[in-house]
DNA sequence: CTTATAAGTGTGGCATATACACCAGTAAAA
DNA sequence: TTTTACTGGTGTATATGCCACACTTATAAG
């Protein structure tokens, strides 16, 4: 039985954007390219495409970042969809719009310089077109409460890491000075690192121990109940 | 200029389904309706309809709730958009989903029941067709989430309550018993509400003391940096 | 060659404030 | 008398802000 029902309402574009998030151990950035098409053409924008006819949002966020970037294999999660009537001058659009996380170091660089992709600190991006500036905010708000409740921070930092990376990421994610000593305390109490023998002798004379997010040990946890939070 | 850049993209169809939660003092409920047209005429559906050409996704959700329940003026969040390929048998449709709150008691009842529409609490409501019962799960959890963050309960609560309603109603948002006393202490260490002299009688022979939602209070408090949680 | 220094790392502790579970009694009015 | 509202308090655990110090080792100074 073939069903039209639906035939005579409106069809629309359907754009996905991805605020792309990156961590260098110190600040928390932005990806953005330069608009190489108008409109706007030649100004600062988030990487973004269109949805297909026969694809799955989320198969189009990764579509796009990897086309675009290269990048494979990233954490991604939608968070809004945007729909202001005059939000792109050029035509009616609806964007749906994606956080990415990324580990800036362990991720070659290449491809992100092909497309004139640059990396911003979040605390000095430049004016973005049309409603981009309004979706990082959203999505940094998203982020900053997902970073309290799920484990995603370590998307951002590189497999093995310090303490201290992780404080900075945090306070550089939640824009806020964090204790030392309360920090750690309340990530040991989680219970979901691995310390590692080795250090990292870049930091320091004495070096600080390494640790590795321990994936299956978080996962079983949860199976029985366990909340992360911090 | 006319631009047509986007022109060789693929339009699809762009639907806005409503998760309608009500409080009746005591559980919280979800509206339905029995779908009065193919596919899947006659099961249990959320409310919906299909974005216009020249509309906001806000103003699309407001349009359809007042359209099929005769509603206006009612609390209502976006929260996430939907689109696996074959999520609706007739046509690949994308749906972004709001969710709504509203005070049962003091709304007229006779244009809901116009549309064969039906109160079913949240704990016991009937299979849904599509996707439409992950949308409501999804739903639940954002409610869960922004109630503890965000004053929006009393959208479900009629604009005068007591103590025990309130209880009640997070009771039942957050599916767990809550103690009495430190709820009260909680409640009233954030300083929003009003004390009326009125009681509310029905509920027992000493009768309880009516509350209101001191919004100007709340606004001002928010404007200084206070944050609802509770 | 030996020693001192600098710069981070890692651990201890404490006072205060909040959160939370639990128990019990008084007041009001039909 | 009965029913429900409302109030009190307390002990425990946890969270949070703050202060201090010992440890390690590359590098520089003597």
């Amino acid at each position: 039985m073939k069903l039209s029902s639906y035939s005579t309402e409106d069809k629309v574009l359907l754009a996905v954007d991805c605020i792309i998030f990156g961590f260098d151990g110190k600040n928390l950035k932005i990806l953005l390219i330069k608009r190489n098409f108008e409109p706007e053409m030649g100004n600062w924008s988030l990487i973004g495409g269109f949805l297909k006819k026969e694809e799955h949002l989320d198969q189009a966020a990764i579509r796009i970042l990897n086309h675009l970037t290269g990048l494979d294999n990233i954490f991604m999660e939608q968070f809004y969809t945007f729909s202001k009537v005059d939000r792109d001058p050029g035509e009616r659009t609806i964007s749906v719009a994606y956080y990415a996380l990324i580990d800036i170091a362990s991720r070659s660089s290449k491809p992100i310089q092909l497309n004139s992709a640059k990396w911003f600190p979040v605390k000095s991006a430049p004016p973005l077109i049309f409603d981009h500036g309004r979706m990082v905010q959203r999505a940094i708000d998203r982020l900053r409460y997902r970073a309290g409740t799920k484990p995603i921070g370590f998307e951002l930092l590189p497999p093995k890491f310090t303490m201290r990376q992780l404080q900075t990421l945090y306070e550089s994610i939640l824009d806020q000075k964090l204790d030392k000593r309360n920090f750690i305390n309340k990530v040991n109490s989680l219970d979901i690192l691995i310390k590692l023998e080795e250090k990292d002798m870049t930091s320091s004379r004495k070096g600080s121990y390494l640790y590795q997010f321990d994936k299956e040990k978080y996962d079983a946890k949860v199976q029985n109940g366990f909340n992360f939070k911090i």
